[in-house]
DNA sequence: CTTAAAACATGACAAATATCATATATTTTA
DNA sequence: TAAAATATATGATATTTGTCATGTTTTAAG
């Protein structure tokens, strides 16, 4: 069994500021779990009760809204951690996780994390400072949801899938979503979602095979309006 | 001059976690500002190199979208800080503040608040738990923004005004917005604001007096779709 | 007080998006 | 493999929202 103090994982994360024997403390009472894809790791309203550090793969965040419809709020991806946000403010989970692909994903029990924030500093600064991050984040895409129509809201998706989860051998972006996942994170119907990738494939923008969707014109989807 | 210390105020954010000894400091090099409504605090780009500590009013904190239309991500109000997402990622600030009426404001130098934050571990996990908190409060407006019709996210507002900024004696709402900042909350037209505030008055959810606005159908207005 | 500017209001119309219906393709299950 | 279930696709239409035009009211300035 691996150690968190081996793990390259940790680079990407507010792991990396704890030291060897914190590290190691928590090497002793992770457990690992594996996830196949469509899978819930855990669910709205559920209590985490510790921080999820993603080995391998990628998951959506979504939560359903009042008219029955679910939103996917961001992705999370290899690297990342999930349930700070809650463990923090010590509430019950605001969002669901479902695996868009297989993941490996390590489970670090709340009272080890809580016990890193309260004395040792450094450590919640680095979380401090991936959580004003991620708000960051947050208010820009409250600005595009509320300004951008759903065709910008959808180029913008292609292009951020593009630049962060880059592209196999043909070109093709190496996430695998559903029309349905495309809808629910731009916020629009799946018939809504369809039709303007269908436009955009009449437009030269983008070539699909199936779920396989290629960006053929970067730029080209810059300048959607 | 009135000290940190003797401040009420800083019991609603994160100064309470401080301890006199560094309240006292704070107090030592601090500044303290009026601003009268319309006039603007900061910019978005704007390095601020420091928290501002709103001792009295309200501001609104505008983000400038791609297509021209300022979005009005979130109100801060006082008891609040401004400026810890910035200064804590160490960027410049995503939005701009606006005064909504007059304000008191006083502005603490970032050294100083850095100098708690790596040292003290109850203020910076206490500020860890606000910046929480205003990360479910985005997540979830994402959904409501990309899911909820104009109408609702209208009637939404009415609701969360009414409660959030309590009533004056007539019942009116103790906030006073133009109808253009009613649309650039809810991410709409003005007129489409203006129009829809019209339909609320003939449904008598609500009743107004030129700026003055009044919930009459509470029920009512969380019942709109 | 008077005038200019800004904010508010509303109609008419255009554009964007949702909904419903239906057909085809793809995947899963038996 | 066949049948069922699910996902994708597209047309027709309704609804929502935006835009432009125009008039009225309110506020600010001289």
């Amino acid at each position: 069994m691996s150690t968190c103090q081996q793990c390259i994982i940790k680079q990407f994360n507010a792991l990396r500021a704890l030291g060897k024997d914190d590290l190691i403390r928590l090497s002793g009472c992770k457990t690992s779990k594996y996830i196949t894809k469509g899978e819930v790791l855990f669910r709205e309203g559920e209590s985490i009760n510790g921080v999820y550090c993603i080995k391998d793969g990628i998951c959506k965040l979504t939560k359903l809204s009042a008219n029955g419809k679910d939103q996917i709020v961001k992705l999370v991806v290899t690297g990342d951690l999930l349930g700070q946000r809650s463990l923090v403010s010590d509430e019950k989970s605001n969002l669901t996780a479902i695996a868009v692909n297989d993941m490996e994903v390590c489970f670090i029990p709340k009272r080890e994390i809580l016990h890193d924030l309260t004395r040792n500093a450094s450590f919640s600064l680095d979380m401090l400072q991936e959580m004003a991050k991620e708000l960051r984040i947050a208010d820009n895409i409250i600005v595009d949801m509320a300004q951008k129509s759903v065709r910008q809201r959808l180029a913008d998706l292609l292009l951020y899938l593009h630049t962060t989860f880059d592209v196999d051998e043909g070109g093709f972006l190496s996430v695998i979503l559903s029309r349905e996942d495309y809808a629910n994170l731009v916020g629009t119907a799946t018939e809504s979602a369809i039709r303007i990738l269908s436009q955009f494939k009449k437009e030269g923008l983008i070539s699909t095979t199936g779920k396989q969707i290629k960006v053929v014109d970067f730029d080209g989807l810059k300048r959607v309006e």
